[in-house]
DNA sequence: AGTTCTGCTGCAAACGTTTGTAGTCGCATG
DNA sequence: CATGCGACTACAAACGTTTGCAGCAGAACT
């Protein structure tokens, strides 16, 4: 029903492959041959089937990004800068949920193998030699997660976490949890390295509580646990639990941050909204978008490369974290490294 | 490179079609034989191209959903029901963001048209004329609005903000703002006729403020407006909305809801969120999702169809709404039809 | 005048599948 | 022994494109 290449030809009395040029190769077809062939493709509504030239070309110009759960609030910034990003380059974005599934996320990197022509897999829950093989079936960027032998970009989560430990430490905080995140995640073990080491050299200790779900509820649900462990200050995997903290607290009659100082991680949208506003490490979610766009796009077919690109962090001081119960000389009320959102490039 | 149904072929010592029946008739194909292929298939790691499978059937078992705002919290739920319904029916869907530009969004139902086998179309801002013709390119199921002649799933909006206003003539409220949404959104003229409505048959004033763009800060920018028009109560057009007019009147020092009442639209998940808690009018999101999906997969190609589905909305009474000025006998605090999530089905 | 070049267009094969039709085989039936 | 049938499998055309190659005219060289 739909018109395609063969019934413009025929109306416009030249062959297939001069409309197919018409379109793909201007400068190799006649001017005036050429606006004939677009006139006649206009009043028949023709649109070229990118199935179809998917088929031939190898490439589809869609690319598929995965996400652990569109739901959380870190994600959408991310989506929307690869999407806009992407449309700029004439490529379409196609996104999927995995719900932190990650049986869901190998069978989603499957379906879209062949319909794209590479897939940003983003927090990605499985296993670094699953995802390696998976490598094989398409062109893969992983976010959120170094992959040996593929191109990958990051947050240095690391480094926002220590500035986070410095700046609880300053206000004179010793006994300090961690909210810790699910299991998989490469960005968990990160926090969790770089908060235990910055405890140790502060002389400060480190209560890890986890792994658990990234999300706002279950932030809620170690409320307990948290005040169990007898701690004036927590830092929290992300924004989402920090803030089912905040409130799991605040229904308990805990004072944030006069009793307890609380600290977030991702800077979303949320942190601003929250009574107090959120103190938390900005993460340049957007910046990675792009990024993951960019190395997708320019390495093509060489799945093999190695590029990794690294963002900054930054520390967000805002009203959910205070002074602590050992008094310090503290540091500013400021803190923060120079930021520019772009990356420092490194090869492994 | 990757292995395609030829290799398979050779490998297993059978034609080609013999290998595709293996795949797509197993009854058709003797049992042994089929292990064979199978086997053969599996250490080749071959898995059937979708495009040149679409080209052949026309069906790419791909379904679009385009919507205004991902970061819009009103959709994710609506996504994930989507999606998780749809892989239920063997199907995948791509989201695609418009950001509120009906241009973008007509590019976005072009770009997926031949690579779908159907796009639900959620919020639109484009025009009706120009969605019926889009639907020519392809099958569309249209999302909170009712296009003539598409099938459409809709939800009781204007019962929703009916049930406000009653509310809070009901606790003493005799004027009231109404905060709109954005230009091209149906939902917005329908919250308004009911608002409207409502307002004349209780005697009591409705001062309409808008249009607006649907976002918190939006909603922050109609503080002084709200402050200017002397009301004792605000519906606004979403959630989003609210919660920004509610922090923008915290800034100012108006305690909400002893000056001001705040009710939003959407009880997304921000409601139970605030400071106090959202009265709000709840969108049964996910039911429409689903609903969507079931529609385009059900009505297949014959595209001028015309079914509407239309689904309940329910008020949800929190914090945020209190005694007006005017004393008077109100209502019990709940106030909530019977609610199932489904829906009423009419033809129109 | 013959040759080469340039600019354009047509031809046909190919991409990886599906599917209608025809063929083969063994076996039971008449 | 011919016939028919059932179960299976091979053949080949088709889907809508792209693209290397060849062809052809005319212009520009030698």
């Amino acid at each position: 029903m739909p018109a395609t290449i063969r019934d413009v030809a025929k109306a416009s009395g030249v062959h297939v492959s001069t409309v197919s040029r018409a379109f793909s190769a201007p400068q190799l077809v006649n001017a005036e041959t050429r606006a004939h062939v677009l006139a006649a493709a206009e009043v028949l509504g023709y649109r070229p089937n990118r199935a179809a030239r998917a088929l031939i070309t190898g490439r589809t110009h869609n690319i598929g990004l995965i996400v652990a759960d569109i739901a959380n609030p870190f994600f959408p910034p991310l989506i929307k800068a690869a999407e806009s990003h992407a449309r700029g380059r004439d490529y379409h974005v196609f996104v999927a949920d995995t719900n932190e599934d990650p049986g869901v996320e190998e069978e989603l990197v499957l379906a879209l193998a062949k319909q794209v022509d590479g897939v940003l897999l983003c927090s990605p829950r499985m296993s670094n030699t699953q995802i390696e093989q998976l490598s094989r079936e398409v062109p893969l960027v992983v976010v959120n997660r170094p992959v040996p032998g593929l191109p990958a970009v990051v947050m240095d989560v690391a480094q926002g976490a220590r500035l986070a430990m410095e700046h609880l430490v300053g206000l004179g905080h010793r006994e300090i949890a961690l909210l810790g995140g699910p299991r998989g995640s490469w960005t968990n073990r990160e926090i969790r390295r770089a908060a235990t080491l910055a405890a140790r050299t502060a002389g400060a200790e480190l209560v890890v509580l986890g792994p658990n779900a990234p999300t706002e509820e279950s932030g809620s649900a170690q409320a307990e646990a948290v005040l169990r462990a007898g701690v004036s200050a927590v830092l929290a995997y992300n924004d989402l639990m920090a803030v089912g903290l905040i409130d799991a607290l605040d229904h308990r009659g805990v004072k944030v941050p006069d009793q307890i100082s609380v600290v977030g991680i991702d800077d979303t949208a949320l942190s601003r909204r929250t009574r107090p506003m959120l103190t938390t490490v900005a993460t340049p979610t957007a910046a990675a978008g792009r990024a993951a766009v960019d190395m997708l796009l320019q390495h093509g077919d060489d799945r093999r490369t190695t590029a990794l690109v690294t963002l900054q962090t930054e520390l967000v001081i805002r009203d959910s974290s205070g002074p602590g119960p050992h008094r310090t000389a503290g540091p500013g009320r400021r803190q923060q490294p120079p930021f520019d959102g772009v990356a420092s490039e490194s090869r492994e």
